[in-house]
DNA sequence: TTGAAAGCGCTAACAC
DNA sequence: GTGTTAGCGCTTTCAA
């Protein structure tokens, strides 16, 4: 590969001239520069990224962590991740924790040994994950959940359950139930913001399904939870709250397996508005996330802190609304 | 953080004997080398990834070009290749081409300045990519499909699109179709190999549904094309083959919306077995590739061509076999 | 068995 | 405006 040394005797100058022109210094003279330049695209010149960052300048890495790939809430956050990091010219050092904080404790310590520019992620644990980005010393941008003391662009989990009781309670449902973990950190919330609500209006809890947190995006658990649930008690809710749209397809494959009708017997609703919701057919109401606005709005606040824009630590919450299809009312003519 | 230098200050050697301990150079005395382990570990010591690249060593750096994240198909094989890669102690550059050339041009630049050990890709044009990739002198795995003079893991497609035909053919279906793109590379030799068993054994194809290739996963395209095309004609076929799982989603809303039913009144199979034809309901039948193994082998073949363990090109192609589900065969009682 | 020293390709401070 | 020079943290000869 070429490098500024080679270019520096092409065109006849010193390889700090080289560097200088390349790295867009205003004092050379015009016709050096058009010299240089001209070998640096002849020769296709590449700069070595490695050596950039060893003399001290920045990398251009960003390390992203993530608790999963293979579920399209996270992969359409990654995507446009990709796609912002990559037009600012960033690329991606791309991590998985499988939801270990010991993996992610190994991961920080790869991303440090690359010195990557900054890290965006979604930690293991918002309490227990903290000490060790903490300790990197190295701009984070938390998404999808918040965590104490770091910036982060999420949603607010209470209020999508509100809104999601809502929407149930606008479509005349009155007894309604919750399927999903009930003490894990987002979904506990999410099931509070809905709790509230409805504690507040002329509405009814007829049934909480409490499932584990799913491992992998492959488990079955909330299939068989709710079937088991199904089988052993007779269901009092007109709608079903799904904690979120995977969830929701496990939920409609078990409803409809012991032939309860969607949305005819129980309306069904789930949460992020992912591809599952989209693609399902009956397809799946939802509250959705800007996945698309949260993985750009986090490289440009990783952006603004890199440029010292941004100094305070600050939570940013995205917008959120129900998206209403067949799963909740249905248009589908029988 | 420390480096060499500290660790050798602290244990009284020199900064090359530290690089000898810590990169397994045999012939230092054990003592020593465990009077350097234990001051490493005790002051946290990460080698400094680019000092190492730039000394010569390998970076441990893989570049990964995919055309989309937000697809399952992909993001499935994502999923492996990551743990696979972290697993094998490298780190994954994570890159989109879109489906540009333009983009997949910069990429290959943007991955050389990184000094990438390999790349592992599934290029934009089986025909037009491969001169970049030629021009790099980089180890290169291409995967889900073949290019000429490269190493690749992927499926037989002629033999998947048998596969499918065949398992319609064994489930009684005589007239069926296919729905999909049919001049693009894998799409159409899929469509080969389904056309090639329907002509030797008692079946007829009775329905083609051309549909472009959909720029991105969101792409209404393949729903839009065969809502019209059943406006315009009447269906035909007993079953349908759709050119992946996406495509599959589609028919089945478009054929519902028209008041047909899956399978009742048409099957429909997939291709792929990505989680969108686990999580329908009803289930959609598909042809299974076998995705963690794909990301997996291929980490592993470029490991071996990094190794010098693999020298010749040669082409994997590793076993699918039909997942049949609902949507060909319903098990759902009514 | 260990140390000294060169050099990877670049940035940035300093001198002219 | 431009050249010279000193590192950045490591690997790898070459000597001792």
């Amino acid at each position: 590969m070429a490098s500024m040394k080679e270019i520096a005797q092409k065109a006849k100058v010193s390889q700090a001239t080289v560097s200088r022109v390349l790295s867009g210094h205003p004092v050379v003279k015009p016709e050096t520069r058009q010299n240089v330049l001209y070998w640096a695209k002849k020769l296709n010149y590449q700069p070595n990224a490695a050596a950039r960052s060893l003399a001290g300048s920045s990398t251009n890495l960003l390390g992203i962590i993530f608790p999963e790939i293979a579920n399209p809430f996270f992969s359409e956050i990654l995507d446009a991740l990709e796609e912002a990091a990559n037009f600012e010219g960033y690329q991606i050092l791309l991590n998985c924790t499988h939801k270990s904080i010991d993996r992610e404790k190994n991961i920080l310590n790869e991303l440090k040994r690359h010195n990557v520019d900054g890290i965006i992620t979604i930690p293991v644990s918002s309490d227990d994950s903290a000490q060790y980005y903490k300790a990197l010393n190295l701009p984070v941008v938390v998404i999808t959940k918040q965590m104490e003391g770091f910036n982060s662009i999420s949603v607010s989990h209470y209020q999508g359950g509100q809104k999601i009781a809502q929407h149930l309670h606008s479509l005349g449902y009155q007894k309604v139930g919750y399927v999903g973990p009930v003490n894990q950190s987002t979904s506990s919330i999410k099931f509070q913001g809905f709790r509230d609500f409805i504690a507040e209006h002329d509405m009814e809890l007829s049934d909480v399904i409490e499932t584990p947190v799913p491992a992998t995006i492959d488990s079955l658990v909330m299939y068989q939870t709710t079937k088991e649930y199904l089988n052993s008690y007779s269901l009092r809710s007109q709608a079903l709250f799904a904690n979120d749209d995977v969830t929701a397809c496990d939920v409609i494959r078990a409803l409809s397996e012991k032939g309860y009708s969607v949305p005819g017997d129980v309306a069904v609703i789930g949460f992020d508005n992912s591809l599952l919701a989209k693609k399902m057919y009956p397809s799946v109401s939802s509250l959705s996330q800007p996945l698309h606005e949260i993985g750009q709005q986090a490289v440009h606040l990783m952006l603004r802190i890199l440029n010292g824009e941004q100094t305070e630590v600050s939570s940013y919450l995205l917008d959120t609304r129900v998206i209403s299809r067949d799963s909740t009312v249905s248009t589908i003519t029988a």
